[in-house]
DNA sequence: AAAATAATCAATAGATCAATTGAATATAAT
DNA sequence: ATTATATTCAATTGATCTATTGATTATTTT
């Protein structure tokens, strides 16, 4: 029965991966890193942990084959070991969406309580673009905008807003999407840019979906390995 | 800042599926459970854990979504939520085989005290394909057969071994294939055939890979949703 | 009705995890 | 040299997880 231990001891190393992924506060960072290499600086900012609790966690990251550093001077850059870390994180989203009610609460009571964030729907964006009424953003990462997004859509992660916002209409409607219904970054969006008095909605999900519809795509077609 | 309760429980709730992942004994679950629907007594029997225990983590994983279960007399039958759950399983497999130096350990040292159960490459399969030279077996479950497999393959999940042994040939070589280069069950069903005398080698890796290395693909045409 | 079977529940002990705290190390700036 | 900055390390506490044990419930079989 020695195959026995061996396959113990195999589904006991696929279990540190889903170890790095058992806490809210590691899948945070993860996410984070999704948007390209930080410091652990940055990272601890973002999500309010400590400096040494945010090291701590990122080392296990990196036990775990999931994200990978160097060190340049007195900082250390973490980043994804691999493009299919944001996959894997893509996919636990999705199933937890579909299978989890407590996410379409929490998403319903955070959307009564943001007074209307309420989405436009995928007729209805069409719809409206087809008129040119409205422009589209892309809060993805780059790479990921750079993969396949909606036509007509410009890409704006949310760190680069700022340096943007000079460049978006004040009156025609802008409408941000992400990764799926629940993504984080298209919310954020929305928010700061009707605090800056634009006018903004979210798409009622995210660019898998509309993948998934058979929508039309747009691509970038410089391959960059 | 009630947004950023927001965001974490929002993370907190996906990473309740992570934690489902976070153990070999339930991943061990889960692999047997893409299989197809099991009672509770069937999966203690093949993971080896006491039936209390085995029943503790199937509601376990039924609270984080990822498997769902039904009552029928005096049995439960577990079963994956979702195909994508078999998605996740391999996308997390992909990653730890490529980042933890430790599953190659763990896979070489089985092998050579296994005397030689060495793969067949790629390119070897091809070429002795061409001349008949060999049989292909596919080990994975029929669904994932049914969505694609290679040439000329045959599925036979390794519960159906038995069953189709006599169809198989005693001379002719034949080999196994399964979800990747570490899927267990096709270690297990070249040892099996090895044992009842068959001459029987693994393909050094699986049906992802060879689908990735673009070579020729099989498909079944009855799309039965 | 009594016995057998299948699964769940409840309590427990040891192991592991997560966050905090304060110290240590290493590099950069003054 | 001294100070500041960025990160890691080590020890600790409370919380959570895992497996075990024995009891309990519900359903079938005898």
């Amino acid at each position: 029965m020695s195959s026995n231990t061996f396959k113990k001891d195999l589904f006991a190393q696929f279990a540190l991966v889903g170890k790095s992924l058992s806490n809210g506060n590691r899948l945070e960072l993860l996410e984070f890193l999704a948007q390209g290499e930080r410091t652990v600086d940055e990272l601890a900012k973002v999500s309010g942990l400590t400096v040494a609790n945010t090291s701590q966690h990122l080392q296990g990251l990196r036990r775990s084959g999931l994200v990978k550093s160097r060190a340049d001077g007195q900082k250390s850059y973490y980043r994804l070991s691999d493009y299919s870390v944001v996959e894997l994180l893509s996919l636990m989203r999705k199933i937890a969406e579909e299978n989890l009610a407590e996410i379409q609460v929490l998403v319903a009571n955070y959307l009564t309580s943001k007074d209307d964030l309420e989405p436009i729907s995928r007729d209805e964006l069409l719809q409206r673009a087809k008129k040119g009424a409205v422009t589209v953003i892309d809060v993805r990462p780059e790479r990921e905008y750079e993969m396949g997004h909606l036509p007509y859509a410009i890409n704006i992660p949310l760190s680069e807003l700022k340096k943007e916002l000079k460049n978006l209409p004040r009156k025609k409607e802008i409408v941000a999407y992400c990764r799926g219904p629940h993504c984080i970054l298209s919310f954020e969006l929305v928010q700061e840019l009707r605090s800056r008095g634009y006018k903004a909605r979210r798409l009622e999900d995210g660019f898998p979906e509309w993948k998934l519809e058979g929508l039309p795509i747009e691509q970038e077609h410089n391959s960059t390995s």
